[in-house]
RNA sequence: GCGGGAGUAACUCAGUGGUAGAGUGCUAGCUUCCCAAGCUGGACGUCGCGGGUUCGAAUCCCGUCUCCCGCUCCA
């Protein structure tokens, strides 16, 4: 009892926190609802002058740390060996049919149907059934398809006609086990969890991908979807990436982009939005180094969290489960940070780094791949043909020095931009107690951002508004301005505008008063210790240079 | 999709049918040589949106949108 008490209590203080977190982000300008005029839209959420600096910051460390200050020349710590990495940026809206042969547009697009009784949800052509008669009736008793399905049948027709086992034979069963598909009026059906007939709703379409349509007067064959993930668009232009370059394998192209889904529920703050961004890299190797290259992968991109200060209990790598995965994946791992709003002990996913092999590839060679198939092979259609053709073109590759052909597996770590914005920001936010003036502890609101993600680097400040020291604050500003963000503030008390900068992250408040007017050096406060020190004006920008790059 | 709670100033909230409030924040001036200080001023509201009842609605009724919580879902 004791224990349940406290996971309750704790997980209220958590939501608290998440509501003052949330609270602080509208208030300061980090995040705003979309459309917030008009009443707000669910799952979409707008960044504001604080929030789009820290997304940037994000972004722009993810790549310069990936992708442009990667040395292709020396094998970096822990990996292989040495490869090479580059970029792309691919449109949103691509070729329908890369959604048919990446598997997005049938697990996408399924119909569900919901039980009216019991509250689940299936999905339509999973659920089978058939049509059995007792007592002048006659049902179609349904379950949801798997190895226990016809028993599960047999025990809900059973309870529906109330019968003991030893009356089983008073059922007459008609015709084989048939799909939910087969069958058009639901009124004589009984739910995989229901108690009667006809609960289920008609079939609905469950469509997770965006629709658009491309041109101005297209109808369906102008049909399109926004991307529900940017990879997509990195596999159909591999071979031009190979074909422009000078680039061998092992090579990882990198993009950051928008991506859109539909998702059922979207909820908690930003975590699951309908239009997010992701940065993903596809790394393509040889497959016979390709567990060496996941490994190497799953690690680097952990450490890049915690170097950003997502270290601690809160930030975990959970490798899956090996009946987790798809045969032709020999790891997939979440990189996982347990956001406040959820519950104790749980996580939720930043980034999913996935081994895939040459599904993908492949896939967009040949037609789609049937996932369930071993060794994998192409989905066909009731005709025999394949299910959703690939686009016929060669996606293997040559290696020049051994003259080898092969078609590379890919080490995919695929990260949330706007995920790793909200766990920033949730590791960030900090009370603690600072002094007042009469030296008297009070609380004090502090977002412990790392200095390279703070949206503002310094802020500059005169001590008090005279005596010349707004003069040479603004000569100050206006030197640091050409290399960083900094802020200008002349207003009101010092004290207070420390701590409007502790609120928005800034790292450091560099202050001129009475000694820069006859030594010029400043006082430099850092925002986590509240030490300052005193730096020559000349060293300022030198100064903050060291100190953001770490 | 279901159930529960909520929506009033930038933020946190009070306001049970009769002139829309408080604290914080913001802001101007004075003061102030280091951490939300003091003094004197100032601005800020379609009470989520739409409709209805009423002489009169933030308040009652209906609809709708959004947020939070619990289910469901999470490829």
């Amino acid at each position: 009892m004791q224990i349940d008490l406290q996971s309750l209590l704790g997980s209220r203080s958590a939501i608290m926190k998440m509501e003052q977190l949330v609270s602080l982000c509208k208030r300061r300008g980090f995040l705003f609802q979309s459309s917030e005029i008009y009443g707000g839209l669910n799952g979409f959420w707008d960044y504001g002058p604080l929030g789009v600096e820290l997304k940037r910051n994000i972004k722009e460390a993810w790549w310069r740390d990936m992708v442009t200050s990667h040395d292709d020349l020396g094998v970096a710590a822990g990996a292989p060996g040495v490869y090479a990495m580059t970029g792309l940026d691919c449109t949103i809206i691509m070729h329908p049919q890369i959604w048919k042969c990446s598997g997005h547009y049938d697990l996408f697009h399924d119909y569900m149907v919901d039980c009216r009784q019991s509250k689940k949800r299936y999905r339509h052509d999973q659920v089978c059934g058939r049509w059995v008669a007792a007592k002048g009736q006659r049902i179609f008793a349904t379950a949801q398809e798997g190895d226990e399905a016809a028993e599960q049948m047999e025990r809900q027709a059973m309870k529906f006609f109330h019968f003991r086992a030893k009356d089983a034979d008073q059922m007459q069963w008609d015709g084989p086990v048939v799909s939910l598909t087969k069958v058009d009026d639901f009124s004589q059906v009984l739910g995989p969890d229901a108690k009667e007939l006809g609960t289920l709703t008609e079939p609905r379409e469950f469509n997770l991908m965006f629709k658009t349509y491309v041109g101005a007067l297209s109808g369906e064959e102008g049909a399109a979807f926004l991307r529900p993930e940017t990879a997509q668009g990195i596999f159909v232009n591999f071979k031009n990436v190979i074909d422009s370059t000078r680039f061998r394998l092992p090579l990882g192209i990198a993009q950051v982009g928008k991506s859109f889904r539909n998702e059922i529920t979207p909820r908690n703050f930003t975590f699951r939005s309908r239009e997010f961004e992701q940065m993903e890299i596809e790394f393509f190797c040889h497959p016979s180094q390709s567990a060496q290259w996941y490994q190497y992968w799953r690690d680097r991109r952990f450490a890049w969290y915690t170097e950003l200060g997502l270290a601690g209990q809160r930030l975990r790598l959970r490798d899956h489960d090996p009946d987790e995965l798809s045969h032709y994946s020999t790891g997939t791992a979440d990189i996982e940070y347990a956001f406040p709003f959820l519950a104790e002990g749980e996580f939720g996913e930043l980034e999913g780094i996935a081994h895939r092999g040459d599904f993908d590839l492949r896939s967009h060679m040949e037609g789609k791949l049937d996932p369930n198939t071993c060794p994998l092979a192409v989905e066909t259609g009731e005709d025999g043909k394949p299910k959703w053709r690939g686009s016929g073109k060669d996606l293997s590759y040559r290696d020049d020095l051994t003259n080898e052909r092969y078609v590379p597996h890919v080490i995919e770590p695929s990260a949330g931009a706007d995920r790793a914005t909200l766990a920033f920001l949730c590791e960030a936010y900090t009370v603690d107690q600072a002094p007042d003036e009469d030296g008297k502890m009070q609380e004090r609101v502090v977002m412990r951002l790392h200095p390279r993600l703070a949206p503002i680097k310094a802020a500059v400040l005169p001590l008090v508004k005279k005596d010349g020291m707004p003069e040479l604050a603004q000569e100050i500003y206006r030197a640091l301005k050409r290399h960083f963000n900094v802020f200008y503030d002349e207003k009101g008390a010092v004290g207070r505008r420390y701590r409007r900068q502790d609120e928005a992250g800034t790292p450091y408040c560099i202050t001129v008063d009475g000694q820069t007017m006859a030594d010029r050096t400043v006082t430099i406060r850092d925002r986590d210790s509240l030490e300052q020190w005193r730096v020559s004006v000349d060293d300022c920008v030198g100064e903050i240079r060291g100190r953001i790059m770490g």
